[in-house]
DNA sequence: CAAAGTTAATCAATCGATTGATTAATTAAC
DNA sequence: GTTAATTAATCAATCGATTGATTAACTTTG
């Protein structure tokens, strides 16, 4: 009993540091709010994690390995580039759109210079594998004949910008599509959809060889 | 005499706390830091600006305005929306890539919630007319069968997502270019010629109309 | 022109508040 | 009864901001 309650509060407070960080930032996200939105005494921060710090890489670390092998899972497997790019696009989509914080938080992490950490390195590699996985099945695709010869790392920039534009600026989102407010019901139900179909349309139309080329 | 000093010291502080803010974030730099930086006694800040958020408001305000008016020029010209779309993106992308800090500011300050300041809104707003003006020339080339019908507000997301991903993620770019550094001349020598080739070219694959739909 | 008066600019020192972190004491668990 | 979990109290350090004093530069006055 003792041991699932533990797991449970740590995981709560891993949940809650998880959306108070993305939402303020690291730096303005203080301990003791961090705690007192956990509902739990600020000691326990560091008891469980030694530091703010090791909470922030915590958080980071337990999302980022799991959606990394499942990157490579799609990458791996025998099929037509344009369909892996296709999947990949809408797993990052999906894992973006049900872990927004989160999303923030490694954004915000390799574009701001935090002094004397580790974490922003862990990041760095993380999405740099990430970025190398669909660089390769991009590249692969071009050496097949399958897409155009395209800037490839542009083009990844172009994938990740979009998906990452969209859900780190939700307020501006909000205001240009008339919403007061752009809750996770409408993230999920209108937000991914067009996203998802404006991905896949801008990729075929900027990929795949027109029939007017050939 | 002493009123060239006094406008150059102001000025000075606002070119390294645009600097200094872009790449800590707000509440990453200290007042302390900053006038260390800008090498004056901290109390200037104060004198100048009245508060840190005064600063912040100060490094903000002083580019917006100005872009702002190029964009309108442009778009209220009379040419093809295409030719529109085309400059409207070689200003933008002249603009990020001539000033990177300020874009990591407002792009931070749109994504993170900063309690009981009216800078926030003055991003929001310049931004939200800023994109609005790209999407009525969009709209326009929709309507005079010039464009696809493409979703305007992701189309949107996608030129000025792709942007500001490589811009604020410089040190992830940096590693997928195999670059140890990415300093300003690789920046405006390469990035650039190539992000602008690829927005045009991305732009041109999605939004014209292609020989075999016709 | 020179002395007195006035303003803006600059500084070191310090304010109260808040930061992340730690302690020692207390409670709960098995 | 021993270990683990939790708490309130407290730590030094740093935060943004302000103070009163000092300097420099310009204006007014005689």
């Amino acid at each position: 009993m003792a041991e699932k309650e533990k797991i449970d509060k740590k995981e709560h407070l891993l949940n809650v540091a998880e959306r108070v960080f993305g939402e303020m930032g690291y730096d303005g996200a203080s301990t003791r709010l961090l705690a007192q939105e956990a509902g739990m005494n600020m000691a326990m921060l560091n008891y469980y994690f030694g530091s703010k710090d090791g909470l922030l890489k915590a958080v980071v670390e337990r999302r980022m390995s799991s959606t990394r092998k499942e990157f490579e899972e799609i990458a791996h497997q025998d099929m037509p580039c344009w369909e892996k790019i296709n999947q990949i696009v809408q797993l990052y989509v999906s894992r973006v759109a049900t872990s927004k914080y989160f999303h923030k938080i490694i954004f915000r992490e390799i574009s701001v210079i935090r002094s004397g950490t580790e974490v922003t390195d862990f990041v760095l590699e993380n999405l740099y594998q990430n970025v190398m996985l669909v660089h390769r099945v991009l590249a692969e695709g071009i050496r097949k004949g399958e897409f155009r010869e395209v800037d490839i790392e542009m083009t990844v920039a172009g994938i990740f910008g979009t998906v990452n534009y969209l859900i780190n600026s939700r307020r501006l989102a909000s205001k240009i599509l008339k919403m007061d407010l752009m809750d996770d019901h409408v993230l999920q139900e209108e937000m991914k959809p067009r996203l998802l179909a404006y991905l896949q349309d801008s990729l075929k139309t900027h990929l795949l060889i027109h029939e007017t080329e050939k």
